[in-house]
DNA sequence: GGTGTAATCAACCAGTCGGTTCATCAACCC
DNA sequence: GGGTTGATGAACCGACTGGTTGATTACACC
């Protein structure tokens, strides 16, 4: 199991049907027989499934009655994406041209 | 094994040993010795996980004499930044208030 | 207090993962 | 061609994953 809390955000976020949680969660808090619904799984997978969200801090758990609705956190998510964010550099035009323009900078300045 | 593209670059970032050759990429290309070594693992092992990445298309390898080097290819990446990015609303402030300015605008106009 | 429903727990299973060791291939160089 | 070095292939191992089924807990409602 991964220590580190970017590991686990990558980690939960790797699996289709937790990313589909996630989307519907955007729409607002649900039930797991809600979440369960729109897939071929059986509810106690999706009830896995919020488990490794949950300890990713990828969602809470709320309380009513007998029902424990999820709701969306988005601290990890803002934290996997400032990561991804320190490749921006990579993303624009040709990556072939890039090491070119990187070697450059590296020589010219301090990274 | 992951099938779609966004899985298959979550699941390779969730390894804190694939992101450290990330970052030790973004200076430029690297051998397979030369990205092993920081690493308490063999070269077998580096090999494998170059291998996860280059399915992912997270790395593109070259070919000079009996070297391998790899490189970083910011595609992926970005489609991954460009997945997160459909959540900033959720990453300011208090996701508690946020719920709430979820449902108002919901209520308020189409869904 | 018994019944029905939401959800989790527990045990199990096949497949994947990250790592190892040993063996092999590929290219350079004398 | 033989030795050395860079890298991969293959087999194996323990741990984890995503899924199942069956049992159990927690709460509402009559």
């Amino acid at each position: 199991m991964a220590v580190d809390q970017l590991s686990s955000t990558f980690s939960a976020l790797a699996d289709p049907t937790r990313r589909a949680i996630l989307e519907r969660l955007a729409d607002g808090e649900a039930t797991v027989n809600e979440l369960a619904q729109p897939f071929p799984v059986t509810v106690q997978a999706v009830s896995k499934h919020l488990k490794v969200l949950e300890h990713a801090g990828l969602i809470t758990r709320g309380r009513a009655a007998q029902w424990r609705p999820a709701r969306l956190r988005g601290r990890p998510l803002e934290d996997a994406a400032g990561w991804l964010e320190r490749y921006r550099q990579f993303f624009e035009g040709s990556f072939d041209r890039l090491d070119d323009h990187l070697r450059a900078v590296q020589k010219g300045s301090d990274g």
